[in-house]
Order: C-alpha cells, then sequence, then structure tokens
DNA sequence: TTGTATGCGTTATCAT
DNA sequence: ATGATAACGCATACAA
C-alpha cells in the first residue's frame, strides 16, 4: 500500500503537504501542489491509512454498539439505523452480539476499549450493566433502555410504564375478558416498567389477569404461550413486551389450533417491519427507532465522558393491527 | 489511558519486556519480571493499544463483512456465526450494511479497505462486486453465493441449482397440478441456478409452470405474490428463493384468504429461525451457516492475496414443515 | 506556502 | 535476560 511519502515524492512535495491536502487544513496549499498531490495519490491509488491516523489523532471515528442478538429484526433494525446515522457523520460502526449474556457483553466492552472505539452505544437486558471498563477508559455510554437510577450513562429510551398501559388499555377496550402479561425473562427496570403500567391500565377493571416472563426469542416465547394457553388460566389477550415474543405468541396460538385475534389477541412493543408481515400482522407500539439511532450518534460524536449525562424519553405509537382487533 | 511505557516505569523494566510478557515472547522474560510487569499493568488497568500493535504488525486482525440487509434473518444469522467464528480465532468483525445498493457496498470496502481489515467477506446480490479495490489493497475475498467465472475471489456456497431441484421436485412430489418460482430481482448466478434447478424439476412433468421476481423482502415479495396470486395464471405452489420471500408469500397468502398449504403450498430456502415459526412453519432448504461462516474465517485468517482461489460447495437439507405438505 | 522533525503506542532489532 | 531505539503512517508544531 502506498503512503502520503510515496506521494509526496511523486508530487515532488513533503508528506506535510499531502496531509494539508487531504484534511483541508489546517494550512492553505498551493492550487499547483494540490493539484500535483491529487493527481500523485489517484495514481497511486493512495488511501489514508485509518490506523495511522487514529493512532495520531486520538480518535478512531468509530463507535461499538453492543446488542443482544442480532437476529432479532428489532436490535437489526435499530443496528442498521445506527449505522446509517454514525455513516453520516463518518463513523464506523462495530456490532458486538452479546447473546444476552453478561461475560459476552464484558467482553465485548474490553474488546472495542481495546480497539479504541470513541463510544459505546449499548442495549442491554441487564439492569445494571458491568461499565467499569468503559468509565476507567473514560468512554461515553449511551443505553438504548432505561437504566438504574445513578448508573453512570446516559439512556436513550421510550417510556416502557406508558407503553404497558396504553397496549393494556387498548386490549381492555376490545372487551376481553381476561389479559395476560409475557414480560420479558429478569427483573430489571424494563420489565418492572411493563409490570406498572399493565397494572396500572387493569387497575379497577373486571379482568382476570395473569402474568408470566420468558426470554426474548420467539422459540421461548412460543413454548410459554403454549403452555401457558393451555393451562385453566389461559388469557383471553395477551400484551407481550417486545414483537420477539409477541411472534411467539402467534405461533403457540396457531399450534395450538388457536385463531388470532379470535380466540386470542395479542399486542407487542417494538413495531417491526417482521411484525407487520406477521400471520396476522402483529399489533405493536412502535418505537422511533431512527429518532433514537440519529440522537445517540449525536450526543456521542463530539462529546467526551465528562459532558453531562442525558437521559431522554422518546414518544412511540400504538399501530393496531390485526392480531389484536377483529 | 496508561501505556506501556507507563507499566514498565512501574514495574521497573523497560517497555520491550512489557510487550514480551503481554505477547508471551519472542522472547523469554525472568519468573520475578514478568510478575512486576502483570502486577503493574493491573495496578494501572493497563489494556494494549490494539491500534498501535496494528500499525506496528501490519494486521488488524479483523474481518470486514459485507450483508445487503442485516435485518434479514438469514444474513442476521450468518452475522452471527461470522462473528462467533472470528472472535475464536481472536478477531473482530466489522460489517456493513449494503442495503442491495452496489454503490454503498463499493463505499463499505473503501472503508473497510482505509480501516486496514485484513480480509473481507462478501454477501452481494451483485453478480460481479466491485471487487478493484479490495484487489488493489491486496485483501483476500470470500463470497458467501456463487461468482461468475473469473471473479478473483474464492467462493462457499451451497448448490442453489441442486437446491431449487430438491424442493421442486417436493412440490411436485405433493401433486400440484402449478408450481411458480419467485425468484431473486436480478440477473446473476444465484438467480440463473435457481431457474436452472427449477426447470430441470418440472421438466417433462405435466405442471404449469410460471416465474416471477421480487426484491429480497417480505413486503416486496408480499405485494408481487399478492398480484400473482389474484391473477388467472396463479400457481397451486411456489418455490421461492429465500426465506424472505417465502415468508412474503404467506402473507399473501393470508391478506387473500388463501389457506397455506390448502391452497397455496410454500418452499423457500435458507433454513432460518424465523422461518421454523412462522405461520405456518415454512419448508425451506436449509443452508449450513455455522459450517460457512467457520469455514470464510479459516480460510482467511492466516492467508494473503497470494494464496489460491478456493470454490467450495457445501451440503443443504430439505426441511419438509407444514407450508408445502398438508 | 512549504519542508523538517517529533509524537502517537506498539513491536522488534540492535545492542549489552 | 533486558535496555535502548528504530520503525509502522500520519498529523502537526516548529522552522524557514
Amino acid at each position: 500500500m502506498p503512503t502520503a511519502r510515496d506521494v509526496a515524492k511523486l508530487a515532488g512535495t513533503s508528506n506535510a503537504v499531502v496531509s494539508y491536502v487531504f484534511n483541508n487544513g489546517p494550512r492553505a496549499v498551493s492550487a499547483d501542489a494540490r493539484e500535483r498531490v491529487l493527481r500523485a495519490a489517484r495514481e497511486l491509488d493512495y488511501k489514508p491509512n485509518a490506523l495511522a491516523r487514529a493512532l495520531s489523532a486520538g480518535k478512531t471515528r468509530s463507535i461499538g454498539l453492543i446488542v443482544p442478538d442480532i437476529a432479532n429484526p428489532f436490535f437489526a433494525e435499530l443496528a442498521r439505523a445506527v449505522e446509517v446515522a454514525a455513516a453520516a457523520r463518518d463513523h464506523l460502526l462495530l456490532i458486538g452480539d452479546s447473546a444476552t449474556v453478561a461475560e459476552h457483553e464484558r467482553r465485548h466492552i474490553e474488546s472495542f476499549i481495546e480497539r479504541q472505539v470513541d463510544s459505546l452505544i449499548l442495549i442491554s437486558l441487564l439492569d445494571e450493566p458491568d461499565l467499569k471498563a468503559a468509565h476507567l477508559a473514560r468512554l461515553p455510554v449511551v443505553a438504548l433502555h432505561p437504566l438504574s437510577e445513578g448508573q453512570l450513562a446516559s439512556s436513550l429510551t421510550i417510556d416502557y410504564e406508558h407503553a404497558a398501559y396504553i397496549a393494556t388499555h387498548h386490549l381492555l377496550e376490545q372487551g376481553y375478558a381476561s389479559i395476560g402479561l409475557l414480560n420479558g425473562p429478569v427483573d430489571s427496570v424494563g420489565t418492572r416498567q411493563h409490570a406498572a403500567g399493565f397494572a396500572r391500565a387493569v387497575a379497577g377493571s373486571a379482568v382476570r389477569v395473569a402474568e408470566r416472563s420468558s426470554a426474548i426469542s420467539r422459540a421461548a416465547a412460543a413454548e410459554a404461550s403454549i403452555e401457558w394457553l393451555r393451562s385453566p388460566d389461559a388469557p383471553r389477550a395477551i400484551y407481550a413486551t417486545t414483537d420477539e415474543q409477541g411472534q411467539g405468541v402467534l405461533f403457540a396460538a396457531y399450534s395450538l389450533g388457536l385463531r388470532v385475534p379470535e380466540d386470542v389477541a395479542v399486542v407487542s412493543v417494538d413495531g417491526t417491519e417482521a411484525g407487520a408481515y406477521s400471520v396476522p400482522p402483529l399489533s405493536s407500539i412502535s418505537q422511533p427507532t431512527q429518532a433514537i439511532a440519529r440522537r445517540a450518534v449525536e450526543i456521542l460524536v463530539d462529546r467526551t465522558a465528562d459532558d453531562p449525562i442525558v437521559n431522554e424519553i422518546f414518544n412511540f405509537e400504538l399501530i393496531v393491527r390485526k392480531s389484536s382487533k377483529a
């Protein structure tokens, strides 16, 4: 690979001038020299070495993103949105899949730190992710879900309590006599928000309520739902806390020969495109994925660990489709 | 961030010794010095700077992966498998989403080259991806799909001609009187293989055949299928060349009130987990995702652009589920 | 306006 | 066994 020195030699200038040309500064270059440099660079197919650049600048222009499962369409859509937002600011996105394993999450963070990412975007299933390493490395962190009080990281998220309330309220409006909550697998701020919103919605009504939990995967949700829908306390309608779980419920209903929504109704959270094309289409709380992604990148670029932490709540929208309304 | 020099100073040695300790070589270090270095490193929370290491070594221990759409479960599963395989060899995976746009693909390749990735794994929808830049940078490339003759890259793929043949044959066995092929959107080696296998399977039989194409997304496939299934030449069974398209067909059938498989049967390719949990479950040609991912990493790690190109064909398995068989 | 020289943090080649 | 030092390729402060 040709270096700036090679280009300089061919252009008959010094490597400094090559640098000035490729960075449009910080110092002016004569039109003539600029022209010679560009021609030489084209001829040699010179590309600046981002590694050397980063080592010198102390910035890699890269952001690490950790997702629990890239095969989950919601996280995939989010990752894509973040990548686009990062690219728009000339940053590279590194994606790490934690498989919802805390130790993998920790290892990805370590790996990203060694690779000198400038900042971190975290989607954890854990309540209190292990951010010690990130803090020691003075990396700004943005979580895309609610965090425990006192965590030293920013967060961008919708209000799941409110989302759960709205979704459950929607099911109540349909007149279903019993409503179930299919929550996430671990006790966390997020799952507590879902439970609280669900409870607030059903409070005072006469509906029978029940609650279960499953891992965030179709397979796990399907298994839990099949058992649930077969049991004596099978609910007439289910609020699932993610689209993946919602699809698991759809599959469970199908497996048991139950019609949706005639026998079981479902509404979930995320608003993935996959949910819009499931059979039947899934009612869902649609998250403002792009807005969240853009904001996360905006917060992290040109920011340091010393900047104040921000905690922002985004709006959402309930999209009613066939799964919850006849 | 502390550097090797800081550690050396605290340990009372030179930075060279620090390097030897952290790399287990290339020269021996006294047990005493090693102990002092490790203690100092722990105290300072020293982590080697992968950037400087890569600059010095001329290797970044990173692999670039370009996928057409990370929100497509097949590509997501593949990306996850590659990430795991890469991590097992202590390599980092960079993922770029081309959105099936050739220009984006090209830009990602450029960006990866500037970041000095050691090699490239490419999933392109294009027949002849633009690998000029990769060749100039002397990057080894592995495509995870068939390539045109003469392309200077390795490829790992199943035999889509055979897959199409097996899948179509399976539909014929069910006795469906007409069979349609829902192929990919562009003329490429892959789409030609699908068409050829389909043609070979129906050759000599009395079934009515038809062919359409759509982009590789549920939305596009659903739209094309709705129109198709409404038309006079609506097929009794469809072979779709990807699971995403297969799910689009399921959605189309649902939209038109057609039962699957009683009114329309579907079989597709990829064998994603999402397909196993669709309604109804999707019959599919299952790709050996993990084996392909592992092999791709194996080929690329410790290899250069000068090594011979390999073209390997992997086995697949037809998994019959409800969508194609009553 | 431009050339020279130093530093970024590591590895590796000299030395000793 | 280990200390000093020159790369790796770029950016930039310092000279000119």
